[in-house]
RNA sequence: GGAGAGGUGACAGAGUGGUCGAAUGUGCGUGAUUGGAAAUCACGUGUAUCCGCAAGGGUACCGGGGGUUCGAAUCCCCCCCUCUCCGCCA
């Protein structure tokens, strides 16, 4: 959510925002009903203090007296009067931030223009692309794969999109997690594991909701969402709370199972691991002092783009366009690691500064030291990496010719040898 | 799941229809006292929002939502959470 005040004071400066990221949005609709908001909001404050003036004087009244009789008789109408225009003004304020929650946040100066993904800019690239087997094939199509990474027994236990892990594949995914949770403690972010089920208002407060709402997985009866991120749980830890200026900046980092329902988004770039209902991640986050967000933003990209360094793979880093940016985020960069088998970049991890859009959302404050007043913390977070992209990336880059797969040595310690085998 | 108790400011804890944004204590801040400290004393110490250039003023908030009433922290209804006991169980 935006600040009211910048929209008030600076509205051209939304409308500049929302042209940058191409959205479709009434804006000066809103404005129209925040001034209307504002306008009935005085007029029930002023019948309130009206309410509280003659409450106060009836109190010194001697009850049944007929002054006091006489003043019941006045105020039943002002009581009625006061009913009837809170339902009014209660109305326009959920039309108000209904209105409010559609604004998006406002893009960084240094986001390039642009409208599709391919306006996105290649803000660097590392490895060589070209030093990977020329005869790697898609991760699906390598022998024994489905042993491994059992799809069809998935799919009859569950459903599409939920494979079952075996073995050396098992071993793989964990070897993987445990390494990036334990670099990305080395880079001073504290491990937690929170809980894979969240409520509405979480959900509300991180901006799944209301628009993503067909993309979770609900429960019944008790209404709540299986986390599509860990994002979700982590980011509202602090939610309604006061943090002291000096406890900033917090790192976290988090290992959940994701879950995602992918509504319509079947087709192509699904097959294999690209794409899952169920996949673990781990993901980085970071509450800071808002002058420090974008330095924080650059120092949360290096830290994710360290492991897919230590892994060896070849990864690019994209600097995302105005209209690819996304609803909440005002600078984010992808980074895409090359799937050698497929021949193309898989998205394995997205650093975003939201700035204050979802501490507003979610109340995220901290005491500044300077004025004693709260003041809303900027947020961060990025995948540190998602698991399922970066392992068809592996068995694809570090496949052999006898069919085996090379164990990247930093894995090796994790994984308990050097090959993984299909057999 | 059943029975009972309870949710008030940073914390503890009063307050059972009106003068209560809320006693008191602790903590915290400023000052006095001291060579310095402790102790003591004085004053101050919530959040949000609206109006205003500002000074300042208004309104709301006692777990959340609804209701009764001229008036609700206080009464009624629903929900959430915590604690104790019982049951069940990894």
């Amino acid at each position: 959510m935006l600040d009211p005040k910048l929209l008030r004071d600076s509205p051209d400066l939304v409308r500049a925002a929302i042209a940058k990221k191409h959205l479709d949005v009434d804006l000066d609709g809103v404005l129209a009903l925040d001034a209307s908001w504002r306008a009935q909001l005085q007029e029930v404050e002023q019948l309130r203090g009206q309410q509280k003036a003659a409450n106060n004087a009836m109190a010194k009244l001697p009850k049944g007296t007929p002054e006091f009789v006489a003043k019941v008789q006045e105020m039943k109408a002002v009581s009625a009067q006061v009913k009837e225009r809170e339902g009014q003004l209660k109305e326009t304020e959920e039309k108000w931030r209904q209105a409010m929650l559609t604004l998006p946040n406002l893009p960084h100066a240094s986001v390039p223009e642009g409208k599709t993904p391919e306006e996105n800019q290649v803000y660097a690239t590392h490895g060589d692309i070209n030093a990977v087997s020329p005869d790697a094939k898609p991760h699906w199509e390598i022998p024994g794969f489905s042993r491994l990474f059992d799809f069809e027994r998935g799919a009859k236990v569950t459903g599409a999109g939920f494979p079952f892990y075996v073995g050396d594949g098992a071993k793989l995914v964990r070897a993987l997690l445990q390494f990036f949770l334990d670099e990305d403690g080395k880079a001073g972010y504290v491990e937690v594991n929170p809980p894979v089920f969240v409520n509405a208002a979480s959900a509300t407060a991180t901006g799944q909701l209301p628009d993503k709402e067909g993309q979770m997985y609900e429960t019944v009866p008790d209404k709540f969402y299986a986390v599509p991120t860990a994002e979700v749980p982590l980011t509202n830890f602090f939610r309604d709370e006061i943090l002291e200026e000096s406890a900033l900046p917090v790192y976290r980092c988090a290992y959940t199972p994701c879950f995602r329902r992918e509504a319509g988004s079947y087709g192509k770039d699904v097959r294999g691991l690209n794409r899952l209902h169920q996949f673990d991640k781990v993901e980085l986050l970071k509450w800071v002092h808002p002058s420090t967000s974008y330095e924080e933003l650059d120092k949360l990209r290096l830290d994710a783009e360290s492991l897919l360094q230590k892994l060896g793979l070849p990864y690019r880093v994209l600097l995302m366009c105005g209209g690819d940016l996304g609803f909440a985020q005002a600078k984010k960069y992808d980074l895409e690691v090359w799937s050698a088998g497929q021949k193309r970049w898989l998205e394995v991890s997205s650093c975003s500064n939201f700035e204050s859009f979802q501490a507003r959302r979610a109340q995220i404050r901290f005491r500044a030291k300077d004025t004693g007043k709260p003041e809303l913390v900027h947020t961060l977070n990025g995948s540190g990496l998602a698991i399922p992209r970066v392992l068809a990336a592996l068995l694809e880059n570090n496949l052999q010719s006898d069919g085996s797969v090379k164990v990247p040595a930093v894995l090796v310690p994790y994984f308990g040898k050097d090959y993984l085998t299909f057999a």
